[in-house]
DNA sequence: CAGTCGATTCACT
DNA sequence: GTGAATCGACTGA
């Protein structure tokens, strides 16, 4: 027997903590994310935690550009960038305010708008894989860079307009959790095990190492032809 | 100011 | 498994 998932909204207390106890945390809650068709909700299964300035793996290392402002702000609010010329990928700010850290949502089981969100993804080849990856993710709740600072606790007032609200939903048993390398990551931050998940879980993505850009001659304009 | 490459996804071999 | 797509943030000169 199902037990029904608890839609009381989470306060921002509930970021205002380490980044590293916030990830795993965050599997199992739900995330409502409204619409002009309407509401979309997913279960989050898999998440990634970037922990600050030190974090090499980190839009926040090197420090505070325009992108990443957001990151250095209070918790409990999104931060959205848009990455590969064709995807937008969520985070949700963590704390301490100042601290630049977040979490990646990764992955999730749309529990509401299934619909709604096959419009935006039509190759997903299964409801499991509506929001199967970071950028899908995205896609499916329509989220792009004019939702970046959103607040997802929702302050007095933003209540049932809140673009983004976050739900206690069932948060899943420690036993319940895998971690393990953050998927993408390269260089000094690859091997810090933030990535969570739920086992055994259809939703959550493939692992994938860090793939360096092919490195291929220069393409520049051919100025030995044409005209000169 | 130009070069590089990204917290990815998809089509194709 | 490999490579293309596609654009803007960031870097170093």
């Amino acid at each position: 027997m199902t037990v029904a998932s608890d839609r009381t909204p989470l306060d921002r207390s509930f970021f205002d903590r380490p980044v590293l106890e916030v990830a795993p945390d965050l599997l199992g809650r739900v995330l409502v994310r409204r619409t002009l068709h309407g509401p979309i909700e997913v279960r989050l299964t898999e998440v990634e935690a970037y922990a600050g300035e030190a974090d090499p793996g980190s839009h926040a290392y090197r420090g505070r550009t325009e992108r990443n402002a957001v990151m250095f702000g209070p918790p409990g609010h999104a931060y959205v960038y848009f990455t590969y010329g064709m995807w937008h990928c969520l985070n949700l700010v963590c704390g301490p305010e100042g601290f630049a850290s977040g979490v990646l949502l990764r992955a999730g089981e749309i529990v509401r708008g299934a619909e709604l969100a096959r419009t935006r993804r039509a190759t997903a080849r299964g409801d499991h894989e509506l929001a199967k990856g970071p950028a899908r993710l995205a896609t499916a709740l329509e989220v792009d860079r004019l939702l970046n600072g959103t607040d997802v606790c929702g302050g007095r007032g933003a209540g049932r307009e809140a673009p983004m609200r976050l739900l206690a939903g069932d948060p899943v048993r420690p036993s319940e959790v895998l971690r393990g390398p953050r998927t993408g990551v390269g260089g000094d931050g690859a091997n810090h095990p933030w990535r969570f998940w739920i086992a055994g879980d259809r939703t959550v993505s493939p692992y994938r190492a860090h793939t360096p850009r092919r490195r291929g001659p220069t393409r520049r304009p051919d100025t030995t032809s044409g005209r000169t």
